[in-house]
DNA sequence: CTCGTGACTTGCATTTTGCAAGTTATCCGC
DNA sequence: GCGGATAACTTGCAAAATGCAAGTCACGAG
């Protein structure tokens, strides 16, 4: 039940739309290390895209791929937290046409430690999830 | 600049105690299980409250006091939401005047590994962040 | 009876989400 | 040289979540 229809197409001609895209000051709520984590990435999707990353998917299409469904306008509002937080990297991997890939730095790699451990606490405590482990994440 | 007024609330003078409070039907968004723990605690307080949980504070206003300063009313909606997950229990810890104390279940009180993996994740890749660790969380 | 404390609820305004659709650029087949 | 088909995004809203300030309800102390 959503709008289906309301003439929702933009204003033609005014107008430089703006400016969008997290004016944010990075700050930090407080000195607590999950806090700060969770300043980051503490959102139902930002570590789908981590996770994702990590089993090898890398071009924005194949990140909408995944059976959670993540919406096209959020997947490019998370790359561009992630890359500003120093988790991912976005490069064009080729030119004509250009194309970008992404891929965690350093940083964004050892955040597999953290969900391995989810993923045990999740198996054990919540059922019917053992499956979905085609890479042993 | 919102919609001013909608008269969507209930009315006010009437008013019986309203029964609000998250009428979600609890529909996991994938097998996953990175997913399953973000569909309940993918935001950026329920982890704190666990925190603060796992440093033996009990009352809300003792949850209230921490230094990323939750609000009142989502902190009374995180409670309920983890004690709907089976996270944690709110038991009263005396009558007149009924008291309450919130403690962690068994379920909960194992997202403790989790914590300790982020706070390693976040004292090795997160400036300035080694303090507030009096428990060695 | 007034004051204070604990545990919340309520009223909005601002922000973030989520869906559907549109945009821009390039290649492929005919 | 035009008609799709991809890839990588934007844009327009509606609906939900967040966040602040204030209010409520029940004692219990003085």
């Amino acid at each position: 039940m959503q709008a289906t229809n309301k003439t929702c197409r933009k204003r033609p001609g005014t107008s430089r739309r703006g400016k969008r895209a997290t004016v944010q000051i990075h700050h930090l709520r407080s000195p607590c290390p999950i806090a700060n984590l969770l300043d980051v990435a503490g959102d139902k999707w930002s570590l789908l895209v981590v996770r994702d990353l990590l089993r090898g998917r890398s071009t924005f299409n194949q990140l909408l791929e995944s059976p959670e469904k993540i919406p096209t306008n959020l997947l490019a509002d998370r790359l561009k937290r992630l890359e500003k937080a120093g988790i991912l990297m976005r490069t064009p991997y080729q030119k004509r046409p250009v194309r970008y890939s992404y891929t965690l730095t350093q940083k964004g790699k050892e955040l597999q430690h953290v969900l391995d451990v989810v993923v045990r606490w999740s198996k054990k405590h919540i059922a019917g999830v053992q499956t979905f482990t085609d890479l042993n994440l």
